[in-house]
DNA sequence: TTTAAAATATGATTTTACTCATATTTTCAT
DNA sequence: ATGAAAATATGAGTAAAATCATATTTTAAA
């Protein structure tokens, strides 16, 4: 039995913090934003907003891995990525669209704050740090978007699965007996969904990479033994 | 011979005002912001600005039309946008990396205003009009990017390029004789690369697309003769 | 614990799109 | 105006990935 860490109930303290748009906020203004904020808690599977409704506000996701999907119009699910401690959502639709682009789902049980959308409005407005902060992080997400982009463009899917498990060893690779594990719980469809595949090309390939010694796999989880490999494949410079 | 349209020299007239980020600015704001811009004027081929450089500044498209390519891996270029009268470049590139991600180049003789980093900066961070301008356009944009990742992970080269044929015909198209005009000089190669296929393949489809009295070519220019038909192809709900 | 459902895995076949080849047309520089 | 280069076009062969089929393993529910 793991000793859990215990969830924050003040920003202050929170994940979010350091990665998020309040990082230079004063104490009294985290207080005050604190306050602000509804907790809320989502078991595996529920969903945090829905594609097609209208936009409430800003969640910071506090503790757990939320999966952001839309619904292609051939009925087949699309992962636009995987949001994960300390990570913002929603931040985009409320400052473009009046409806949510996609839908975010818990993967497994998580703990996240809900932030009123006038309230952010008026701190964008009142707080030049959070308007800056914010354009900011639009700017590498957009960044990473285009990125995707012009890999999906030019890459095949075994140079896509490569930087997938690159970019997942980014945000949720941990150390674990010399090697990088993947700290995410991913069936392989969703994998697929990630990059565009079908489930059983990314299975043969994912097949492909353990015979090459790239990857490992114990259970469900993923191991990558040789980053620089990976690196090689995806087409990466180094 | 056509009687030009004079290229205003004020921000005031500007094309670039009503889409832009300044377009809440009082008259004597635009005239500061006015004297502090650089006219430049480009010739087709010409670069504003490569990737990999460090970033300047801002640039507001007076007049022409701007590619803005990324060169892959593979040595292969890709093509991100294109931008054109009233639009903006490099106010992402300069609020998140400190080098360009992408080569902006004149595809024609273009008239474009430069503004500083360091007043766009000061700008952002005292006027909060600005600043709430700049992080819709910043979300609009990344939903536009993140569309079309979805587009790419699910679609198929003929519904890819319905869907460029209609993104071209809302960024460029004019009527013209009860059609669509593609006002804008493209390569196949160039289509090509907006939608990460071959050149032979598009050059193919686009075939298949007048063979279906869906489109309509002459010389080099583009006619969309059914629109229903590309949403239809398209996959896009009406 | 058993059983049904879901997920993983692999093979065979088909489809899609890429590559290579080559012919024709258009564009551009001299 | 003319020739070279670039762009367009189309065919043939190949490669990549999707689909369909089915077996095995894992997971979750009764």
């Amino acid at each position: 039995m793991t000793v859990k860490s215990p969830i924050p109930r003040e920003c202050e303290q929170c994940s979010s913090k350091a990665k998020g748009i309040f990082c230079n906020l004063t104490s009294p203004e985290l207080q005050d934003l604190s306050s602000h904020k509804v907790e809320n808690t989502y078991k595996k599977g529920q969903n945090l907003f829905i594609e097609g409704n209208p936009t409430y506000g800003l969640y910071c996701v506090s503790h757990g891995n939320i999966k952001i999907s839309r619904m292609g119009e051939n009925g087949k699910e699309s992962i636009v990525r995987i949001a994960t401690d300390g990570d913002v959502i929603g931040h985009r639709s409320i400052f473009s669209e009046s409806n949510y682009s996609a839908t975010a789902t818990a993967m497994e049980d998580t703990h996240v704050c809900f932030i009123d959308k006038k309230y952010i409005m008026d701190m964008v407005r009142d707080k030049p740090s959070v308007a800056n902060r914010l354009i900011e992080k639009l700017s590498k997400d957009l960044g990473a978007s285009e990125r995707k982009v012009a890999s999906f463009s030019s890459k095949n899917v075994r140079e896509k699965l490569a930087e997938l498990l690159l970019l997942l060893n980014e945000s949720h690779g941990i150390d674990e007996e010399g090697l990088r594990k993947i700290n995410l719980k991913l069936t392989r469809e969703e994998m697929a969904s990630l990059i565009g595949t079908a489930t059983e090309t990314l299975i043969r390939i994912l097949s492909e990479f353990k015979e090459d010694d790239v990857i490992e796999q114990k259970g469900k989880t993923l191991f990558l033994k040789n980053t620089d490999e990976l690196m090689a494949i995806a087409n990466i410079p180094m």
